[in-house]
RNA sequence: GGUCGCAUAGCUCAGCUGGAUAGAGCACCUGCCUUCUAAGCAGGCGGUCCUAGGUUCGAAUCCUAGUGCGAUCACCA
């Protein structure tokens, strides 16, 4: 059941906030009474009506029978509004008749607009979006391509909804997991370099997988000499020296920071191709190593006013009992910063860096739900105006059926992998239907790429993120139904149908024109009319799974059409212009609703 | 144990301020390509909306309790 919300952008008065106005002035005329509000729905198929008032929440106001209140402002619509032109009454339900004209005058309005759907930029304030956040000992896998896709589509819906957006991420470029796989270089690297076939992430991943590997190693020969499973974790050489390294490191040690410096680069070379690979980008990079120090500045100034305070190790904490959570260390007892206090320093650089941010979204998965709660509390007792206005993007993990993904123990889908697989899925079925027999290699090869690219986004993205997925790498990813491709193939085929048009010199309609809808095409144009208001309610809650869904109606509404109504086949050309129009804005529709979800539409497959 | 999240058809999921007979896709079964691209369309099969109470004219949706699954409660990040 689709409900009209009230939209809060800048159009002329929809449909519903103009009938809003009649129904409380006809309960006024009527029955003496105040409405404060009024209930619509759209109206079930297997009634007559466009839009549905549901009439029991007047009952508060208006005593008495709801089938004859209905009746009643029914009566009064048809004589007091042009818009409407007929209704009847089910139950509780006024379902109102409009006419067609309203429809045909919205279309006109609207179906020439490219942007369609979007609004132009008009708050001042931006947000900045931080997703990806990777560290940086180990290339990306399916979880990060979750949280890529999301944080990348919600950015763009902020974008269409109009607000200006930063897009950015935080980089885990130091710790002791970096040293370790620097630290397996170091040993067992014989100055192994990236290669065409070996990226600079995965060569870095592999030493860090070697060091699990050794590191285990060490500490079953440790547990044979006798020693405790707990003691061998701690005392096992390996980890004695990576930690050795961490201190040098901090220190500022000039080889094993170059070292650094170099696996760093390699990772971020990496990196780079793999989110071009996927199709995201950002504006702007945040690196621990840089920000952790403003962090204790932070620190030390809550000190003082009181935000936080010493324990007698010299730690220092803040007090969150009153909020109903624990304490929480902001602060190590030997000066060193913890997760937190870089969190407080990033937050804040941010704000310095950019000043006409009022708010940020961090995308970054359910695990560390507490962690935000915490530090956005933090923020706020900090003093921070801008803490109201932080959001924490949380999603579900992504499990294999073996269980979770472990980048130590090699257990992963690495991210360029699948989407190489995608391609193929896609080459194999695009074979087999053998449409592009007249497509170069390069042609085909970008085409499957947009189309595996846009199975596995569409994938991800048409569920709620605070589902977990299971994702099953044997049971791939389907192509048929509401998926990607689905939509892509009626994007495609609307393409064929205008370029049909086009050579044929086929005229566009007018508002004077006298078109007489066909039911198919009413339905269409009120899905179509849908579209700004999803874009706004998604921005408002962060989900590109609004989108998809809302996407994948209009596709089925637009497919019912085009193969139960000839479009060329039209008893007369008005009607044929007509309907090539109507195709034309579904698919701009369609194109701006993918480029939300960051995902790209063929012209042709 | 405390806290947070999730639970809807065999499977994957929609279901937004509480509204009419809970919807899609996959799978399975019927039909439809000499006509604009069949990655499609038209239809069939399939439900104890986790359980039990409660609020309401009306509950998948809100409240309470319970069950199951996941996460979290570190001087790790």
């Amino acid at each position: 059941m689709q409900a009209f919300k009230t939209p809060k952008y800048n159009r002329i008065m929809t449909l519903q906030e103009t009938l809003e106005l009649h129904v409380k002035a006809a309960i006024k005329a009527l029955f003496q009474s105040e409405l404060t509000s009024v209930e619509f729905q759209a109206t079930r198929k297997e009634f007559a009506g466009d839009i549905t008032v549901v009439v029991f929440p007047m009952l508060r106001v208006v005593k008495g029978n709801p089938v004859v209140i209905g009746e009643q402002v029914g009566q009064y619509l048809l004589d007091n509004v042009e818009l409407v032109k007929g209704f009847n009454v089910v139950k509780g339900f006024l379902n109102i008749e409009i006419n067609d004209s309203y429809y045909l005058n919205f279309f006109q309005s609207v179906k020439n607009k490219a942007d369609y759907g979007f609004v132009e930029q008009k708050d001042d304030k931006a947000v900045m979006v931080e997703y990806s956040s990777p560290n940086t000992n180990k290339p990306l896998h399916l979880g990060h391509v979750r949280n890529v896709l999301l944080g990348y589509s919600v950015a763009e819906i902020l974008k269409a909804s109009g607000k200006k957006v930063y897009k950015t991420q935080i980089i885990n470029d130091r710790g002791i997991h970096i040293c370790k796989s620097m630290l397996a270089y170091q040993k067992f690297g014989q100055d192994e370099t990236p290669t065409e076939d070996l990226k600079g992430d995965k060569l870095v991943g592999n030493y860090y997988v070697k060091f699990d590997q050794e590191y285990k190693a060490e500490m079953a020969e440790l547990v044979a000499q006798g020693q405790s499973e707990e003691d061998a974790k701690k005392n096992a050489p390996l980890l004695l020296e990576a930690q050795e390294m961490l201190i040098k490191w901090e220190a500022g040690d000039k080889e094993v920071v170059g070292l650094w410096e170099k696996m760093n680069q390699w990772v971020y070379d990496g990196f780079e191709v793999t989110y071009k690979n996927i199709g995201v980008d950002f504006d702007t990079y945040y690196y621990e190593s840089n920000t952790y120090l403003l962090g204790k500045e932070f620190v030390a100034e809550g000190l003082k006013t009181g935000v936080f305070f010493k324990k007698e190790d010299g730690s220092v904490w803040c007090d969150l009992t009153e909020d109903g959570l624990d304490e929480k260390i902001v602060l190590r007892s030997d000066g060193t910063a913890v997760y937190m206090t870089q969190d407080i320093g990033t937050a804040i650089q941010r704000i310095k860096d950019y000043p006409d941010v009022g708010g940020m979204v961090y995308t970054v998965g359910n695990e560390q739900d507490y962690h935000f709660k915490v530090l956005f509390l933090i923020l706020k007792k900090l003093g921070f105006d801008w803490a109201k206005n932080l959001f924490h993007l949380s999603y579900g993990m992504v499990d294999l059926p073996s269980g979770k993904m472990k980048s130590r123990e090699g257990t992963v889908v690495d991210a360029d992998d699948l989407i190489q697989e995608m391609a193929d899925t896609a080459e194999e079925i695009s074979n087999d239907l053998g449409k592009l027999e007249d497509y170069n290699e390069d042609e085909k090869k970008s085409l499957y790429k947009t189309i595996g690219l846009g199975a596995l986004k569409y994938y991800i993205l048409k569920v709620d993120p605070k589902k977990r997925i299971l994702f099953d790498p044997k049971e791939s990813i389907d192509f048929q139904g509401n998926t990607g491709p689905f939509i892509q193939y009626t994007y495609a085929r609307i393409q064929s149908i205008l370029r049909k048009a086009d050579s044929d010199n086929i005229a566009t309609t007018s508002v004077d024109d006298a078109i007489v809808m066909h039911e198919k095409e009413k339905q269409l144009i009120k899905q179509l009319e849908l579209f700004p208001e999803v874009i706004q309610n998604a921005a408002e809650q962060h989900s590109p799974a609004l989108i998809a869904n809302y996407t994948y109606d209009l596709v089925k509404e637009f497919n019912s059409f085009y193969q139960n109504i000839s479009i060329f086949g039209a008893d007369t050309e008005l009607e044929k212009s007509f309907r090539i129009d109507l195709s034309r804005l579904v698919s701009q529709t369609i194109k701006n609703a993918f480029q939300v979800l960051g995902i790209e539409v063929p012209e042709r497959m």
